[in-house]
DNA sequence: GATACATTTTAATACTTGTTAAAATATTTG
DNA sequence: CAAATATTTTAACAAGTATTAAAATGTATC
């Protein structure tokens, strides 16, 4: 029998990223930061297919970032933001795999 | 390069489900559920380390099954829940795998 | 140093979710 | 059919998140 039983305190983990990325602009920011190493803001705006105010991006960008999901880096007036663990892309092939999707 | 690429609707599925279970007490309950076929909510309730009352547990309950992540089956006085697609369990693996976790 | 560009911050509002407690429903048993 | 058990529903409030627009910050360039 499967036994996992994380502890109370890495299920809050775990729900606190599932929280910050279950939005779907946030998560075809990550689909779009996938096939790149570092993306800034406004190329990540041109990329996306959902609309999304600059402002907005900003704000789902720095959450994630907060969240420790993304990292930044400022080269000139630019902020170039990347994944910080790759892992969690494995997300979208567990969910596809999912019935519900 | 990678190309995933989701359309809109799928991300907003996608996100829905995470968003449905992005709670410590949910990810618990699907670990218990994960343990077994079917459970009734009392003996889920007798399982959970994290405390919630019945009432709110029966609100989590019928959120996640609103959302197509549980079944429920109706025996008698009681309601046996079940997880309706076992891949969403595979989250978990992937989670572990995360340095954020 | 003024202007333009890239991004963030702030603040206000709307919306959604979480939580609680009490009442309601449904089923079984005496 | 009254009592006991199991679960759900309701309603009210608190807490958190999303969205918007405007103002602010920081950097580069003229």
């Amino acid at each position: 029998m499967i036994k996992r039983k994380l502890s109370a305190s890495k299920l809050k983990k775990v729900a606190n990223i599932l929280k910050t990325i279950s939005h779907p602009v946030k998560l075809e920011i990550l689909e779009i930061l996938e096939q790149f190493i570092e993306l800034d803001v406004t190329t990540i705006r041109e990329k996306l297919k959902m609309k999304c105010e600059i402002s907005m991006l900003s704000h789902h960008l720095s959450k994630m970032k907060d969240n420790g999901i993304l990292m930044s880096d400022k080269k000139g007036k630019q902020v170039f933001y990347s994944i910080s663990d790759r892992n969690i892309l494995k997300i979208f092939e567990c969910m596809e795999n999912c019935s519900l999707v």
